[in-house]
DNA sequence: TTGAAAGCGCTAACAT
DNA sequence: ATGTTAGCGCTTTCAA
């Protein structure tokens, strides 16, 4: 006695059959449209539906209405930051019924095109894009395929892409003017490469607080390097500790990131210097973990959770053809443990 | 003077009428059968191919062919350790020619069934399950559907599914005796609930370790909430100083994962004792961050990467019906600054 | 070596 | 209110 393999899916032919009605009026019910069919009609097939647990295939269903109710969100890495931001995303698209594949190119550009034509042959909905994308061309064949594109945190200037962002200027000067309230003159910037947007918007926030508070600006207090990207711990951490003399110099840094700001908290303690009562620090994305280490860092919260619920909200308008506008999000500047006063 | 609104994407029909051949020429060449056709002919299809950025639907393909080269990622939640086991199965993912979708339930019932319902309708070729799924009748739907199915880290008893896993009982047993070796006799254990397997696992070797060494077993020192669960550091901090006297008790904890030691470390200084110096703490996963708090935290270092890694792998056989076997990866006890000896 | 055509599961225009 | 059917873009069998 051989069991049943390969049972086979049933089809909308298969309701249709044991009903006695057409596939067009098992359509109809299915996709609820409420006209061309009577109640009973209605209450049979969808029993009949229950008993053979059929469910439309959606991939045959995409293949003719262009939709596939899936949309891509697309990171340039994995991380703290942006798996809360997925959060979000994911969220909301459960309420407007999409499921999303999540592509990370790891900071490689081989892999960031094999990710594009996954997404392109997909034949998605839609796509966030949270930060950056390395190669300028993949947005220009996303925007030439006509597909409908969100932006978290960038700026794209060739051609108008819904946007999500943060004053990152702003909110960076701010910080940076905190430090200067707070009596310190050194002050460093620690971040990956600011070729990305949003990381030359700090950039800027910083330089200009410097300028506008008549502070020195010293590039040697400056530490921007490919070691630090990916927020990777270990790699930051040799490049703090390698930089560290210069690093002691300043009375205060300002950096792009938690984590970053984590590893450098420890790479300081590890050479003998102290956090704040040496240095002072802010971070940045107020990661719900920079709350728990000690010291507590100050740093400037992002809304993570909302950038990605929120675009995910907007993509769904740009995919029906709604009109939308970009949206700012607040981001919060926040003292915490790790920034003293050194004044008198 | 318009501009070409929509500008359809070119199909395998134009490619065939461009060049002049038929469609089915155009497919073999397009999937390299290198049967068919000759050197010319693929010459003359490829170019044109080039020429209108033609590229095939996936989801057209898959109709035909039943594969998406899609897979899903199943979690409960997202998390540090989630995330960097995520890598794992992206890269071998890539490798391999697959996207992946990752599904969250974020630990609800409900999210979970939508989820369960938008994998199947999408025809994804396979799934892998971190670490648990809530409720077991979507694992026997999935089975039910016949679809290639891999578990990282459960134990799924009912029927045999493909697995990946670390030896839970072992390593949990390996730590508690670690700390008895150092003089703990009042050891806590902290933990969500442990109905998923591998918590069950780790309270077992705690309990058994105990049990060996002649080490009183005390539950009121065992730790187990649904405060505690999805790793939120805020939730878990709360609950720990809830129960701050009853922790003091204890000279050394056991607690399931690295995140709640972190929250659990910042509560227990907050309340006027000290890791290690008043109490011992080993944590369980090895994320990064854990070497980088202060103190650094003794942990069991989980393969994250590879568990992901393999799981791709191991997932794409399962696909192509080739036979597979259960993997075994090594877990670590890592010794840091958590621990100390408190013997005479 | 190439082409014609059926068919994958569904939607929707059209007919009844 | 319900049925018939073309067609979405592709693969693959069969014929030429």
């Amino acid at each position: 006695m051989r069991k049943p393999v390969n049972k086979k899916r049933a089809t909308i032919k298969d309701v249709a059959k044991e009903t006695g009605y057409s596939v067009a009026t098992v359509s109809y019910v299915l996709n609820k449209t409420g006209k061309y069919y009577s109640k009973e009609t209605e209450k049979k097939i969808l029993d009949k539906i229950k008993k053979l647990d059929y469910y439309p295939t959606a991939i045959a269903k995409g293949l003719k209405t262009k939709k596939t109710n899936n949309i891509a969100f697309v990171v340039p890495f994995i991380s703290d930051f942006f798996a809360e931001v997925f959060m979000g995303v994911q969220e909301a698209a459960v309420k407007e019924n999409y499921s999303v594949a999540l592509y990370s190119s790891e900071h490689n550009s081989k892999q960031e095109d094999k990710n594009i034509n996954s997404i392109l042959s997909n034949k998605l909905d839609g796509i966030i894009i949270a930060s950056a994308i390395l190669d300028e061309k993949n947005i220009e064949k996303l925007i030439k395929e006509n597909i409908p594109l969100v932006i978290i945190e960038r700026f794209y200037s060739r051609q108008k892409i819904p946007n999500i962002f943060i004053k990152n200027v702003e909110i960076s000067k701010k910080a940076v003017n905190y430090l200067i309230s707070l009596g310190h003159k050194k002050i460093g910037f620690i971040s990956e490469p600011v070729s990305m947007g949003k990381l030359e918007n700090r950039f800027k926030g910083y330089k200009e607080a410097l300028k506008e508070n008549r502070v020195e600006y010293d590039v040697s207090h400056v530490f921007i390097s490919e070691f630090l990207e990916r927020e990777q711990l270990e790699n930051s951490y040799k490049y703090i500790v390698d930089n560290i003399n210069k690093i002691k110099e300043c009375t205060a840094l300002f950096i792009s990131s938690d984590i970053l700001a984590i590893s450098a908290i420890k790479a300081i303690f590890d050479n003998g210097v102290n956090v704040p009562d040496d240095i002072s620090i802010i971070g940045f994305d107020g990661l719900e973990i920079s709350n728990f280490v000690r010291p507590a860092i100050s740093t400037i919260v992002q809304p993570r959770y909302d950038m990605g619920y929120k675009s995910m909200e907007m993509l769904s308008k740009v995919i029906n053809s709604k009109k939308v506008n970009d949206i700012e999000l607040k981001a919060e500047l926040v003292i915490r443990e790790s920034t003293i006063n050194i004044l008198g």
